[in-house]
DNA sequence: ATTAATCAATTAAACGTTTGTTTAATTCAA
DNA sequence: TTGAATTAAACAAACGTTTAATTGATTAAT
């Protein structure tokens, strides 16, 4: 075991997504991680300290991400919006444990973890923003709310992250469907719909949109 | 006190929401709502059936108002979408406790519960498919993914329920701010995102939109 | 009308677990 | 030999649930 701190993060993640930090004993990451249940105070100091650690430890990756994405000149506003999906979605996906962590888990924890869960959601709300507002400046993109659209991208998502019963449901698929075929018919259909979505709501054109409401009536 | 049973799960909504499922304690419940620890496992069963019983409590008034707006043969879809955002952002927003526990809480309990509230949101669903297929037979809406569009609404309001430290940088608020004032300031800017959002979403005139795409470059 | 019986409502106390954390001893490599 | 890593054991506190006793109002019998 190369960094056994690494590893008990990792098994962590893994359960506090599965059960909920409250759900999730100390014990529960001692025996799964394979080390003494001291360990975990030794390493981290308390149990809610794991988990900032954790955010901590997780929070690097998206940001470079979005920032190399941004800087690429090759890519049209455009494209980067359907990079951003695609990411998000692979990213979400293939973190459910992590995502739901941050999403949902760390808003009920003290304020130190609060506080850091919303600092790197603002960090990275200002690599999509750049996004956004570098397509309006190239006349593409129409005024939307920045800030909600990311919350529509991410929100939408999550929607169909937090519970597998009602996702299976809606994809006819059998409840306990191995995850590889559950990310399978999921992502594909995801980044279809938020493709399309964004597409219509970011497209210039459709800003003398509202009085043609009626048209159709 | 007229139904204390009931009275109960008004407290116990009010904890789950707060301080999570497994963060509340029975005798949390049972403090707040000013009644013996033991009356709790005695007109519920246990804590799980608690929830169980929130669920239900909670069920049906959703269900009912959006049997109505379906219903309104003087509304035009147009109209029906507007009034559906209005609802369900007032809705989540009057009622956060309950909708944490229903859209984030639930989904890491009982089989039963899982259930329920999959269930729940399945009809919820259904009553949204038919106002959109109704438009789309009117010839206004074009064809969308409506589950996702669903999971569009629904997350885009949660994205900015669950986490209200986040919420409140976005919205230039102080932290502490009163939950009056805090459903002032995010319900219209959600009203009119999702409003705008859904108007370019669905508009037919948008369907012939993907191949424009590259007409700004 | 009074008493007796019945049963749901309510209570304080205790149940056995499990919780997060700490201690004090031991291992092991430097 | 020093100090970090690791261990088993113990800690008190909190957990969900149960018990057994008591209250209080309603019903049946006297």
């Amino acid at each position: 075991m190369a960094d056994k701190r690494e590893h008990i993060l990792v098994v962590a993640e893994e359960l506090f997504a599965e059960k909920g930090f409250d759900g999730t004993s100390v014990r529960d990451i001692a025996q799964q991680a394979g080390v003494n249940l001291a360990m975990i105070s030794y390493y981290f100091g308390s149990k809610e300290k794991l988990l900032e650690s954790l955010l901590e430890f997780r929070a690097g990756y998206a940001y470079g991400i979005l920032e190399e994405l941004n800087q690429d000149q090759s890519l049209s506003p455009w494209d980067k919006i359907d990079r951003l999906v695609d990411f998000y979605v692979d990213r979400i996906l293939n973190n459910l444990r992590f995502h739901n962590i941050m999403y949902q888990e760390s808003s009920t924890r003290s304020e130190e973890i609060r506080i850091k869960a919303k600092d790197i959601k603002l960090r990275n709300l200002e690599q999509i923003s750049k996004i956004i507002t570098d397509g309006q400046q190239k006349g593409l993109f129409r005024q939307v709310d920045i800030p909600l659209t990311v919350g529509t991208i991410m929100g939408t998502i999550s929607s169909y992250t937090l519970s597998k019963f009602y996702t299976c449901a809606i994809l006819a698929l059998n409840e306990d469907v191995d995850d590889e075929l559950y990310r399978l018919r999921l992502s594909p259909r995801l980044k279809a719909h938020l493709k399309q979505l964004l597409r219509a709501h970011l497209d210039i054109h459709n800003d003398s949109l509202p009085p043609n409401r009626l048209k159709g009536l």
